[in-house]
DNA sequence: GAGAGATGGTCAAGTAGCTTGACCATCCCG
DNA sequence: CGGGATGGTCAAGCTACTTGACCATCTCTC
């Protein structure tokens, strides 16, 4: 594969990339949830399952902890997640969402899958499927935020 | 497709921009062209055809044009591009690369051709190719640059 | 042509999200 | 028990971006 080929493959990926994230945001959005940055979402997506301690975060967002715990500040004080005392270390904190933040996260998701319903339509359903896999396959480890 | 799905192809597709992202800056700054961040990247590669003017730079990146504009002193002070004076109106200014600006655009290309390949080693080339022909085919227009 | 509004660009000041540095509370381990 | 490691926060500074104001030049209409 050349060079040139390379740059067209990364631009279109980078490109689908962004308007996936402005959309979800958009999305979100348009479904009530205000004061939401993308950066929120590979936040939430974190604390999803089952909250997370704010170094955690950090580490996730390939961010300090310092800024992870700003942020945290700001989704605690928007009502999206609070802070807990940790169960089994009194130095940290499990940060939780809250019942609105699991509501902005299924918005999220909804906004998510409208995207790429948009896609099937586009490439089928089955190519679309594979683009998951494939992508998956080639998705690295590290930081999930992408750091740009 | 199920919401979770869509999340999962979602998360991927962003973990693997932003890998892209980072090794080709890794990638760029191992060639020896420092101080770039990956914004740069998308400047670069508006003004490689032929040039553009501030306006036309700031439209391909999203922001407004004066932080186009102090975007074009930072690479103008280090030497990857020029102000020139502008054919067709006294008004504009064509930003131009400079020789040492396209090298470090085919570094670019080249950093990119080499995350590609090791794509291609676990997918194979013809998946890779197909990739590339599906993210083109589901890729947004607008500005370039992902807004996060 | 001549004037009025639109457009390209820059200067200046403010903002937001991040960083580094310092610090305290608590944990872990000899 | 004591000392270093770890979780978290406060404070200050940096930087890329924004908004607002302004001038030069283009373009359209009369």
């Amino acid at each position: 594969m050349q060079n040139s080929e390379a740059m067209a493959l990364s631009a279109a990926l980078l490109a689908v990339a962004g308007g996936l994230t402005q959309r979800i945001n958009e999305g979100v959005v348009a479904r009530g949830f205000e004061g939401l940055r993308p950066a929120h979402g590979f936040a939430f997506a974190r604390l999803a399952p089952d909250g997370a301690t704010v170094t955690d975060l950090a580490a996730h967002l390939g961010v300090t902890k310092q800024a992870a715990s700003q942020l945290v500040d700001e989704i605690v004080r928007k009502g999206y997640a609070e802070r807990r005392v940790h169960p089994l270390d009194a130095r940290a904190r499990l940060i939780v969402l809250t019942e609105r933040g699991w509501a902005c996260t299924r918005a999220a998701e909804e906004a998510a899958a409208e995207v790429v319903r948009g896609w099937s339509d586009v490439l089928g359903e089955g190519e679309v499927q594979a683009l998951r896999e494939q992508l998956g396959r080639i998705a690295p480890y590290g930081p999930i935020r992408p750091a740009w």
